[in-house]
DNA sequence: CTGAAAGCGCTAACAC
DNA sequence: GTGTTAGCGCTTTCAG
């Protein structure tokens, strides 16, 4: 008895190339719509496939290949607050788009417990996925480490957590211009004749605060001090940050907060306190998340990032470098070049 | 030249088999922990896996066993209810843990918009996963067909939806007893001493408000249809029909809330509209998220439902069926019994 | 207890 | 254009 049926019950390329009268090759190559077939044959099998309702068998094709055409997303998130936050989900959106586009497909992995790290290196240790793009890294985050260790393509968001390790070509990052941003936002409020210009910093241990604040220190190196307060990047952290600058300094006259979400919570406390914004007061936020900036109360002057098009990016850089080291050895002259993502400073009301 | 590891760079079994002087079989039984193997042996072979740092190719694996220990939770919802509803995390939390425990690893497919389903099924076709749970159906979900036509086994939470499909050994569902919750959260309103016991519904294209709605009617088989306002599981939503029950019925004394989020927010109403919960009003819930229904004011009445045990059923009833699946024919005599969840009422302060 | 041999379903040279 | 031939890396009878 031939075999027309695997034992899982689905019909092989073997079947339908006996039942279209070809030979296996020939369905294959029309399976991955390769060229050098004849009209009629393509016809033929197509119609086979359909009719016996034929789905190659990834696993098969894998082995060979060394591909499967997922990779993942891994998402290592302690504070939820994250999700809530639009930003994420335009980041999640691009990365789906730009990855169903070129063929690829997404899965998504949720870090949520430590035990979950062994976990994720199971599976990613698995051959399930061609690479792996690491969201939200906590400084010290041992992802990037077990993706190297697995020699598993990766791509993180965010600046290079700071690692003993050398540069490594597996190791590839994209970034918003966090600290390029910061400083157009401060350089902004000093332009408009600001001269206490303060800063609410995101929770230090996420680069992207710190390169934020680098941002400001660029433009103000000699600030004092108590001229900067660390928030946590949340709307009450804000609101208690802005608290404690107003005690500390209540002649500040503009401040440059890290985070949409915070400048709500300051732009709160400044009311509270009669502070007129931008009067006396003069406010610069960092996401521009619409929901957020569009609704404060003045609207928020905030640094804008393309959250969507970072997702992408992210996206497009992983596949590119799963190519190249399929491509070969070349991977190993790949220059190391981080890919930053522009920023623009968009004036609403509140400075 | 032998090969000692793949192409993709990895060593191979046949590559331990050599250094450990033994066969690949035995090698292979190490890996796979059969007992019938010399302790010795199985001591040089662990050996040598750990110093070449040999992982088995989960493809070459899955192409002969049939099963890839992977399985898919389709989640048709957009992906920051996760975050945002404590019950969707835990359902997911008892998910993960029973999968692992038992050696599946879940992989999560979202779908947000319309083409997704054509995406999903291409990768639910591909073999990357043993099995589905589908959650979160609406009414006429194509989800459940798909799998079915796809011979992949699945496990839904939900009532059955309505279709023409007759029963399917490979539809299975595991479901909350929202009937009987509702029921009972009625009968308490009753016995209460209630004459006007109202009802906010949840969004009729869910199943879950279908039932806990029957639950209702169960008791109060001829209630007026002005007690029976629909709502959309949203706070605001919930806000909402509690204002247009006021209107429409001044006189109503309880009402039963198909939803902790929702009751939180006709509970708002009240207070602005100067009724006493529980004097003027009693108010019931149902989910019972603890950061909603003790921080309500005052503390809401709820019908509680395990929802971590919950997603530990699913998938649980997933795995069996997979396994059942595997074993043969057997499936087709498996009897279609969906698995119902027990509730249970919580007294607190509002009914 | 262990090894040899036979595939799993598919792709990719390489001939024709 | 199309078929033939080798495997991809692993599990699994089946002999020993």
């Amino acid at each position: 008895m031939t075999t027309d049926r695997s034992a899982a019950g689905r019909p092989t390329l073997e079947a339908v190339a006996r039942r279209a009268g070809v030979s296996r090759s020939t369905v294959s190559r029309v399976i991955n719509g390769q060229p050098a077939v004849s009209p009629d044959a393509v016809r033929r099998v197509r119609e086979v496939v359909r009719e016996l309702g034929y789905v190659p068998n990834q696993n098969a094709r894998s082995l060979v290949t060394r591909r499967s055409d997922t990779v993942a997303v891994v998402i290592t998130e302690p504070q939820h607050r994250l999700f809530v936050d639009p930003y994420f989900s335009l980041q999640q959106h691009g990365i789906r788009r730009e990855l169903v586009e070129r063929g690829s497909y997404p899965v998504l992995l949720f870090i949520e417990e430590p035990e979950d790290y062994a976990r994720v290196e199971d599976f990613l240790s698995r051959g399930h996925v061609d690479g792996a793009l690491l969201l939200s890294l906590r400084a010290d985050d041992p992802l990037p480490d077990m993706t190297d260790r697995l020699a598993l393509p990766a791509v993180c968001v965010g600046r290079r957590p700071p690692s003993g390790r050398a540069e490594s070509d597996r190791y590839l990052y994209v970034n918003s211009d966090n600290r390029g941003g910061a400083r157009e936002a401060v350089r902004h409020l000093v332009g408009l004749g600001r001269r206490a210009v303060a800063t609410i910093t995101g929770a230090m241990e996420q680069t992207a605060a710190v390169d934020r604040l680098r941002g400001y220190r660029d433009v103000l190196p000699d600030a004092a001090p108590e001229m900067v307060v660390e928030g946590d990047f949340t709307e009450a952290g804000g609101a208690a940050a802005m608290r404690r600058l107003l005690e500390r300094n209540p002649d500040v006259d503009a401040v440059f907060v890290a985070s949409d979400l915070m400048a709500a919570g300051a732009l709160r406390v400044l009311r509270e306190r009669g502070r007129r914004v931008p009067e006396d007061v003069a406010v610069v936020g960092f996401d521009d998340i619409p929901a957020i900036a569009e609704a404060t109360d003045p609207p928020l002057t905030t640094v804008n990032q393309d959250a969507e098009e970072l997702g992408r990016l992210m996206a497009r850089t992983l596949l590119d470098h799963i190519a190249d080291c399929a491509a070969g050895e070349a991977v190993d002259r790949t220059p190391f070049t981080p890919v930053i993502m522009p920023t623009r400073l968009v004036h609403r009301a509140s400075a």
